[in-house]
RNA sequence: GAGGACGUAGCUCAGCUGGUAGAGCAGCGGACUUUUAAUCCGUAGGUCCGGGGUUCGAUCCCCCGCGUCCUCACCA
């Protein structure tokens, strides 16, 4: 390998006239072109060989012994590497210029000396650089006297211009507006940005090997469906010319993963998009990241036990020692202890507990709806129960503590299987982590007649706002005349799990690129 | 959708009772070959979110709009 540039200059792009370019990128703009006149091409090409060396890995390879040797003037046996990075920090010494490079890995410092550069125009680029540009540079690895492992370059050359500014260099990007629409820069400005993007790949990734090793297949469904059902949601609607109808972006694969058990997968699951036409807060983006996992002949515990042994999985990752003592990670200001076992609780244990008196005292729940403000007319008697769990029950768990919450009514969950012993009742379990429902659990219906009839029955209360399912499948309702096999499933929001693994307090933090509404 | 807070230099932020705007960093010029948010000297940089109003005069007070954040509602 040689140390000369790895690409050709060619000639100046002739540029847009700027027409009120702001003098920062004018003078930027003006860097570039001397780097031009230079022989360099600002915007260079692939280096050499393998490429650069990832700077994390480009430290390791530092070797002591052989820095030593070369200071004691013993022949040079430092070894060489090939680098290249976003400019984070530059410090021009004079006839020595330091600059810290950053890329994914992590950051490493580079000097560009004029006793040791290849030659002038190299020492004459790094004074020409800017905060923001990314650049290759090639050196050995010494050590400094104040102990730092740096790149001493023999050569340097330009991989891209920065045109734009960079935010301040210790205060960073800050404002949460432009971090979300400017991601681009605040991924490389922010070290916690970059943690937690890698650390929600890791989680998706982790989720994956866990799943297909236990024996589960990943599928995918329609995200575009004539009848969006499996939840209770408002949907998107968009417009498909060539059939001339509307179809909906999906608000859960639900539907069609159970037509896959009918069809006879047995454990399946999809880590997808789901898409809800509702408002945003901290825990909600109009499209979020679903894993939705069915496992057949099995029921709501099978499933509660996969969600566990997932959920621990991951945070284990995240554990600050591995394999020992409890497993516990901050969010917000808990600990949140990811030990086994989790909690779990009756539903209407936690409402009586909460609410002070039994949640089938109908009366009753209507009087304290009435009293607390909270919304009840034109509801269902159990649809104003749950109003009353949501507001006060909930908020009584333990956030630190992952919890179950089991024995729902079955009122208010229409696609789950009666508990065989009170019909009222429904197999279903929600987990609560931090304060957030992470995963609700079923185990689900697969009589059609029952199934039926409650869509029928949602459908009849269809001008009550609060009426949960608007639609009745037909096609689903078919599916499950020809078999499904008993079956337990659940749904884990991927978005929210990150936000506890990685003590984030806004979706929009775990989310590469959040909405955000146009600017004008 | 409702209420509250905020919007000032590229970034992070000050700005008193209404009197025409400041700092640090970044930039530019200069000094400096082992720096660490380098340092030192000098210097430039503004639609005070937009529009209207009150006032002799508005970054500041009032109204409307835009955007962000927080709380609530919807929702997972």
């Amino acid at each position: 390998m040689s140390a000369d540039p790895p690409i050709p200059p060619h000639e100046p792009a002739p540029r847009p006239s700027p027409q009120a370019t702001h003098p920062l990128e004018e003078q930027r703009r003006k860097n570039r072109d001397a780097a031009r006149a230079l022989g360099f091409d600002p915007y260079g090409r692939r280096p050499e060989g393998d490429g650069p060396t990832p700077l994390a890995q480009a430290l390791r390879l530092y070797d002591h012994a052989a820095d030593e040797a070369h200071k004691q003037g013993h022949p040079d046996a430092r070894p060489v590497v090939t680098i290249a990075g976003r400019v984070v920090l530059l410090r021009d010494n004079g006839k020595l210029v330091w600059m810290t490079l950053r890329d994914h890995t992590g950051d490493l410092q580079i000097a560009v000396s004029a006793r040791d550069a290849a030659d002038e125009r190299t020492f004459e680029l790094a004074k020409l650089t800017d905060l923001g540009d990314i650049v290759l540079a090639r050196g050995p690895l010494v050590r400094t006297r104040t102990g730092e492992v740096t790149v001493w370059c023999k050569s340097l050359w330009p991989a891209a211009k920065s045109l734009t500014p960079p935010p301040d260099k210790h205060a960073g990007l800050t404002d949460p507006e432009l971090r979300y629409r400017q991601r681009y820069t605040d991924m490389w400005v922010n070290p916690e940005t970059a943690r937690v993007l890698a650390a929600r790949s890791a989680i998706v990734a982790a989720v994956r090997a866990h799943l297909t090793g236990a024996g589960y297949t990943e599928v995918e469904t329609p995200m575009l469906q004539p009848l969006a059902g499996g939840a209770a949601a408002r949907p998107f609607v968009t417009r498909m010319n060539a059939l001339g109808i509307d179809l909906s972006l999906r608000i859960a694969p639900e539907l069609y993963l159970k037509r896959l058990l009918v069809g006879g997968l047995p454990r399946i699951f999809e880590i997808n998009r789901n898409f809800r036409n509702e408002g945003l807060d901290r825990r909600h983006n109009p499209e979020f990241t679903m894993l939705e996992l069915y496992h057949a002949f099995g029921d709501m515990h099978t499933v509660m036990e996969v969600t566990e042994s997932l959920v621990r999985h991951c945070a284990a990752m995240f554990a600050p020692a591995p394999g020992s003592g409890p497993l516990t990670l901050p969010f917000g200001d808990h600990a949140v202890d990811y030990g086994p076992p989790f909690g779990r609780v009756r539903y209407a244990e936690l409402f009586g507990a909460a609410l002070g008196f039994d949640m089938t005292d109908t009366a009753r729940a209507r009087a304290h709806a009435a009293a607390h403000h909270v919304p009840h007319q034109g509801l269902d008697d159990w649809l104003v129960v749950n109003q009353l769990f949501e507001r006060f029950a909930e908020p009584t768990l333990d956030p630190a503590r992952p919890t179950f919450i089991t024995h729902y009514p079955a009122a208010v969950s229409p696609l789950t299987r009666p508990n065989p012993d009170d019909p009222t009742l429904a197999d279903r379990a929600d987990l609560f982590i931090g304060g957030m429902e992470i995963a609700p659990h079923y185990t689900e219906l697969n009589d059609p007649d029952l199934q039926a009839a409650i869509f029928r029955q949602q459908l009849a209360g269809q001008d009550d706002e609060e009426s949960t399912f608007r639609t009745y499948d037909h096609d689903f309702i078919d599916a499950l005349k020809v078999g499904m096999p008993p079956a337990g499933g659940m749904g884990l929001g991927i978005d929210r799990l990150v936000m506890l693994l990685t003590n984030q307090r806004s979706i929009r933090d775990v989310i590469l690129f959040p909405l955000m509404r146009p600017l004008a």
